[in-house]
DNA sequence: GTCCAGGCTT
DNA sequence: AAGCCTGGAC
């Protein structure tokens, strides 16, 4: 199943060699040979990057650094304005780790430089733990990331399934890692997985590990890493409720745990069966439906509208011209192009 | 429309 | 092991 002779050095040299002519170009990034990346910008798109791809990531990363040039300007942010810039990017406990984040930075003095003190930050894990220490600092820590799982997955044609097999593709990775330039190694290994040993159609004909690769050798490249199936997502409805008052919507900060925790929406029923009532007595009428897809379920949302007279139970009423939608999440979107196109009908 | 990729927390 | 979102590929 393994390649005993794979000569690690040659991985990395090769590696190497490779990124210094390919390195993709992102806006947080130093390029190869032009010195060390400031940790706060770093750590910033290394929590951006979580779960979600370059492209998404690219224009918040320019507006964070923008808006909060520093850890320190970040620390001293509202809430409300970190989560509403996020809005769009999703896992918002990212957005609250964040902030978490920077206070605790602020508060010990500065970032760590090691990967054990980092590690123990809200919202830095393994992965980011390990890029943040070899990326800013040049240290010989070996990161992991699903990338990296699935070039090492093919190098060394590991068959186990995701996610068993990652204490495995783990220790495999490790064994790779170079004395020399780990910063700039780690970087090389995911613009691989990225660009080249890509999931479904990997581009093996320019790979520069081409000979190397035991999969290739196999002819099961595309195969791997192999995962465990999914299982299939259960439907859930709810009903949100879109409260006008002339030109004001009825508005209300979610609870900060939890399925979309501290971001901005309108009122809702629990999507979980929960059966939480209207937020302000009115005659409530549908408009529609949204469908939005989480990781474990599908939710449909009955959208119902009303003008309400009195006072609401709960939310709080805000200008619908001035109401940006894009400080919404993605479904609270949805509602609202839904919402406000059937008020502009009358 | 469906499928899939992608880390941290509890 | 389960909860947590979105966008791109097909």
């Amino acid at each position: 199943m393994r390649d005993a002779k794979l000569s690690t050095d040659e991985v990395s040299r090769r590696l190497l060699a490779w990124y210094d002519r390919h390195a993709r170009v992102l806006p947080w990034r130093v390029p190869p040979g032009q010195g060390r990346a400031d940790p706060y910008r770093v750590w910033l798109s290394e929590v951006m990057l979580q779960q979600t791809t370059v492209a998404a990531v690219k224009a918040y990363f320019e507006r964070f650094t923008a808006l909060w040039p520093n850890v320190k300007a970040m620390a001293e942010a509202d809430d409300a304005d970190v989560m509403a810039e996020w809005a769009g990017l999703g896992y918002y406990a990212r957005a609250r780790n964040l902030l978490a984040c920077a206070r605790a930075v602020v508060a010990q003095g500065g970032f760590p430089t090691d990967r054990a003190g980092l590690r123990e930050l809200p919202g830095i894990g393994a992965y980011t733990s390990a890029a943040i220490a070899a990326i800013a600092h040049d240290a010989p820590e070996t990161v992991v990331d699903g990338n990296v799982e699935r070039v090492v997955a093919r190098l060394f044609a590991v068959d186990t399934p995701l996610p068993r097999a990652k204490p495995e593709l783990i220790a495999l990775a490790e064994t790779l890692t170079p004395a020399l330039r780990p910063g700039d190694y780690a970087q090389a290994m995911m613009d691989l997985g990225a660009t080249i040993c890509t999931p479904r159609s990997p581009a093996c004909g320019i790979c520069p590990l081409l000979d190397l690769c035991a999969a290739r050798a196999q002819g099961i490249a595309a195969d791997l890493p192999r995962k465990l199936a999914k299982k299939p997502k259960p439907q859930r409805t709810g009903i949100v409720w879109l409260g006008w008052r002339g030109d004001q919507v009825l508005v209300e900060t979610r609870p900060a745990k939890g399925l979309l925790g501290g971001t901005l929406a309108f009122p809702s029923t629990g999507w979980d069966g929960t059966d939480l009532p209207p937020p302000a007595a009115a005659d409530w009428e549908p408009t529609g439906e949204v469908r939005h897809v989480f990781t474990h379920f599908e939710l449909v949302l009955t959208v119902l509208v009303a003008e309400i007279a009195g006072e609401p139970d709960r939310g709080r009423l805000v200008s619908g011209e001035t109401l940006d939608p894009s400080s919404l999440p993605g479904l609270m979107r949805k509602v609202w192009t839904l919402a406000r196109a059937d008020h502009r009908k009358g």
